[in-house]
RNA sequence: GGGCAGGUACCAAAGUGGCCAAAUGGGGCGGGCUGUAAACCCGCUGCGGGAACGCUUCGGAGGUUCGAAUCCUUCCCUGCCCA
């Protein structure tokens, strides 16, 4: 039923940075092959992100390889570590979140996740199920296996303490409760990112403690946002959600650096290492546009989510606007109502506006300038911003370039296109009232 | 419990009675160059106003002063040292 250990252990090494041990991760396949018993892997993912990105999928895919290969995997939703927060690559104390945002949270990772992992062969798991249940004779009994120095140890904490940066108590308890899980579950191999490192060690040590063969720990690399030096994350604005249209997806993997392109492909695709060290030679060499590179990556990441026909589309449609400077098939349509009254009544009143002789704003008729369209329409927060937008040459309209701030818009043209930036379109449509 | 040092805009960090809506850097946004790449160059970046200017902002609340981010009181928060 299971594949010969060798073999397996060359799709799990495949993308990870270290496997602690290597040499107890092939006895476990070995015993589980002999015995014809699945491991039990576990990673645990943290509530706090409604929305899988890409960077949640470095692990996913891992998860799956150890699905392909026949093992039990445990998506573990850390609802109740949730609560405490987990420190980890943080250089504050991560706050709190409540039950409710919690489980929402999670009901959004279930519906996610299943676009890469196998339904039928994942467990899903709440940690609450047993954290939630521990006595504080328990909760003092698990602290008692563990001591502070050690839990000091963690990058994080020392840098934070160095720094002079607080650190509550609860955030020490962390890797403990996180390590419990693994006792509780009676994990084999507990997966996670190298900034999970520390939390995956402590589990194998309470795993001890607590008469347990220690799981074998695996970690993958943590994939680098779009900007191509933070990690990945919902709150640095800098991902790309599995959950985003095609066109979406594309675009913002078309806008990646070349360096980060390659670095996707090894952490994000099947394409085999040595192909994608070719293709990083060719490109540096000029036989390959590095363009091409990247549009044949976004397309074969954006297919993984919505398939081949959707990636196709997204791509025509990127050409489409980019490379034929076209407008996009599709557009935001904005509606704007002109009345005789705003129009009567622009920006200063009779009088003043006489004074400051611009007559020429009582112009009659139904008009509305530039400014409130940007505004009312939600398209920047603020007036000044929308000042600014304009004044820099970031507005056109129907493809012509308004850097006027006063420009008005009247009903002569009842539908224009507008353009914000190089890449926002709107259909704006002007209804007289 | 005692002593000391701090809390400034999205972040970091200057400013220590008026010239401060607040230097500088990062980030963000717009423009240029491009391959919506990187690098680079230019501009903008509290709110309102076309502008003059007005309004709100420097942990919270009070106070001194013609005038406060800057001085005083008090409270909250953080770090360090001592106990």
């Amino acid at each position: 039923m299971f594949k010969p250990v060798e073999e397996q252990m060359k799709l799990l090494k495949k993308g990870a940075v270290d496997i602690i041990q290597e040499e107890d991760l092939r006895k476990k396949l070995e015993k589980s092959r002999k015995e014809n018993k699945p491991l039990k892997v576990k990673a645990g993912f943290d509530p706090t992100a409604p929305d899988i990105h890409l960077g949640h999928t470095v692990l996913l895919r891992k998860m799956k390889h150890f699905q392909e290969l026949g093992h039990e995997v445990i998506f573990l939703i850390g609802d109740f570590t949730g609560l405490i927060g987990d420190p980890s690559g943080r250089s504050a104390t991560r706050p709190a979140m409540t039950r409710e945002e919690i489980n929402k949270n999670a009901e959004t990772y279930k519906q996610q996740v299943f676009k890469i992992l196998d339904p039928e062969k994942t467990i899903i798991d709440f940690n609450s199920r047993w954290l939630g249940k521990l006595t504080s004779f328990e909760i003092i009994k698990l602290t008692s296996k563990y001591t502070v120095a050690r839990i000091l140890e963690r990058d994080d904490f020392t840098k934070r303490f160095k720094a002079g940066l607080p650190i509550s108590v609860h955030e020490l308890l962390y890797p403990l409760m996180q390590a419990y899980d693994s006792v509780a579950l009676q994990a084999d191999i507990e997966l996670g990112g190298t900034d999970q490192t520390f939390n995956l060690l402590v589990g194998r040590e309470i795993q001890r403690e607590y008469g347990q063969e220690p799981q074998v720990v695996l970690t993958v690399p943590l994939l680098e946002g779009l900007d191509g030096v933070e990690k990945m994350s919902k709150s640095l604005g800098n991902y790309v959600g599995i959950n985003e249209p095609p066109e979406e997806m594309f675009g913002k993997l078309m806008s990646i650096s070349d360096e980060l392109m390659f670095r996707y492909y090894e952490l994000l695709t099947d394409i085999e290492t040595e192909q994608i060290e070719k293709w990083q030679k060719e490109a540096k060499e000029g036989q390959i546009n590095p363009r091409d590179l990247k549009a044949q990556l976004a397309k074969m990441i954006v297919a993984d989510f919505w398939g081949e026909e959707l990636a196709r589309k997204a791509a025509e449609e990127f050409d489409r606007i980019f490379k034929h400077k076209d407008l996009p098939s599709e557009m935001e349509e904005k509606v704007i109502e002109l009345s005789v009254q705003s129009g009567n009544e622009p920006f200063a009143s009779g009088e003043a506006a006489k004074k400051a002789g611009q007559a020429e704003w009582q112009q009659p008729g139904a008009t509305v300038g530039l400014v409130d369209v940007l505004t009312n329409l939600g398209i920047v927060p603020s007036r000044g911003e929308a000042k600014r937008l304009i004044r820099q040459g970031g507005v056109y309209l129907d493809g012509q370039r308004i850097d006027d701030i006063e420009h008005r818009l009247d009903g002569s043209k009842p539908e224009q296109i507008l353009k914000i930036g190089k890449r926002k379109f709107y259909r704006l449509k002007l209804v007289l009232k």
